[in-house]
DNA sequence: GCGGTCCATACGCACAGAGATATCAGGCCA
DNA sequence: TGGCCTGATATCTCTGTGCGTATGGACCGC
């Protein structure tokens, strides 16, 4: 790539010149006096080596230099303009890609309002949502295969977080799932130290440490270390465990949401909460970013 | 087509930078120092109005405006660079389109050397070539049609020849163009006043009036008017109507080339010359045409 | 903690070039 | 022949900006 030799400037003046026709019309459009066209036009003849225009008296016209040259000069304007309009809709978030992770739970709860108040906003911008739980959405943040991540218990900024940026959505209570048929289904609230003799189904720790620790913590404190029997990786996944009577669990209430048949959902006592967070990198530059956690902040759905 | 926005030299800058990711190898492959280069990205930046490069320290990175605009800066870059290359090989005339007008009778002569020499020193010019009698190539000229004209008895420059200009490429000899059989044939030499009573073939004066009314004007000056019985728009078929013993008729020497059976080509006397001219027009700014005009001064075939 | 690397900032200089005004020269038409 | 249109030329101004040196601040590796 060889330094420009044609400043863009002259070969403006050459393309107008080039559809007028005319050196007065053509200063006339650029806005200038027509003598510095004239210089300008002379300038870029001198850094051409050659005459780009005839100039009989009367009427001025390209010569086969000049022919050459003007589509070149014409594809060289549109393609900066493009580009240009490109980056600055790329740099303003009106269009782009972002890449989301989010946890299986919330995409029947905060997800699609999210999703929804974000496309209203932004329509230019392809969002790529994937279903990841939280400790691979760490991962994959700190890798920037994903930009944004919506996950549950983020992990504090001094340890994992070094460098991701998290911030609390929304917090909601645990609920006891147990089958339909279950003795404590007919209780309106669970205490949760008759969970004690139960046997518990659970997801993997790998897949989000902090919430695992936290539900394993809630039946220590009620005086109680869960039997775990089972393990799944979804919550849904865990629902039909429960539904099949392998177990029970402790699950965010949003769960409600999945209508499975022969499970039942019940309120825990002591109450406790689990808090949905969304991530980011926090040296992220992306406007997208930015605007996504607007949108989170901004959109009512999101509130509930 | 809006005022350019962008400096090139920025655009420059910021592609290199986009290759190097480093401001100081960038700076040195530009052969400037690193501040320059900082500002030149800077103040591409706020035209742009977004950060087309992120600068965490150790590495540096095209953001997403930045790798929008890479690739349209690289396709102007490209694009000038070959308009540019183009432009110039056309206005040294190392390429191009050059249409050269040329009378019949020359195919066999001047012809094939001078566009021999020609593609030898300018292989990248495409010659468009075409058959035509003299009047018509004046007219071409005029109209821009033809680029050069190869014709026999130019106009006089203040005649229809305004704003036209000849030279002339070489002269050569009337011969009579006499049956085989015809008495005349016999000789070596014929006595112009001998073709008195013989019936003329000629070529029609439209075609080129200055060539028809020298040989009109030769018979008279040998003290007869030629009947002309005949006119053929070519000096081939002319001879073809010779040798069916339809008439006599007086051409330039260089017909004997075409080798007719039944035709005989004899000296004249009192001698007299017909010039072979090459026409252009005067303002031509194109530079085949000037080069065109050399070949024909340094082909030593044009000059036999 | 210390030097080294890397980029940004500050300041100054110099020059190209873009702009304006005024003027000139060549054709064209009345 | 004189007015008019068109484009070129001359001269001046001034701004943008390209580049340099000097310096500062952040981070990294030893």
């Amino acid at each position: 790539m060889d330094r420009p030799e044609l400043p863009l400037a002259q070969l403006h003046a050459f393309v107008v010149l080039a559809e007028e026709l005319h050196f007065g019309h053509a200063a006339a459009r650029l806005g200038i006096a027509q003598p510095p066209l004239s210089q300008q036009i002379r300038r870029l003849e001198d850094k051409v080596g050659h005459a780009l225009f005839t100039r009989e008296p009367g009427r001025v016209a390209l010569t086969g230099a000049g022919r050459e040259l003007l589509p070149a000069a014409r594809r060289a304007f549109t393609d900066l303009a493009d580009g240009l309009a490109a980056a600055r809709a790329v740099g303003s978030g009106r269009t782009g890609r972002l890449r989301i992770g989010f946890a299986a739970s919330l995409a029947l709860t905060v997800l699609p309002g999210l999703l929804r108040g974000f496309r209203e906003r932004f329509p230019g911008v392809r969002l790529d949502i994937r279903e990841m739980t939280t400790a691979p959405q760490i991962a994959a943040l700190r890798d920037k295969a994903i930009d944004v991540g919506l996950l549950r218990e983020p992990p504090a900024d001094d340890a994992d977080g070094a460098g991701l940026a998290f911030r609390t959505v929304l917090t909601e209570p645990f609920v006891a799932v147990l089958p339909s048929a279950h003795p404590l289904a007919a209780l309106r609230t669970v205490r949760l130290v008759r969970l004690a003799d139960e046997p518990f189904v659970l997801l993997p720790r790998d897949a989000g440490p902090r919430l695992h620790d936290q539900i394993i913590g809630l039946c220590e404190a009620a005086g109680f270390t869960p039997r775990v029997t089972q393990r799944a990786v979804e919550w849904q996944t865990a629902c039909a465990l429960v539904e099949t009577g392998l177990g029970v669990c402790l699950a965010p209430a949003s769960i409600r949401r999945i209508r499975l048949k022969g499970v039942a959902f019940r309120a825990i006592e002591p109450n406790a909460r689990t808090r949905v967070a969304v991530g980011w990198r926090a040296d992220d530059p992306s406007p997208l970013v930015a605007h996504l956690l607007e949108t989170v902040g901004r959109d009512p759905d999101s509130a509930r």
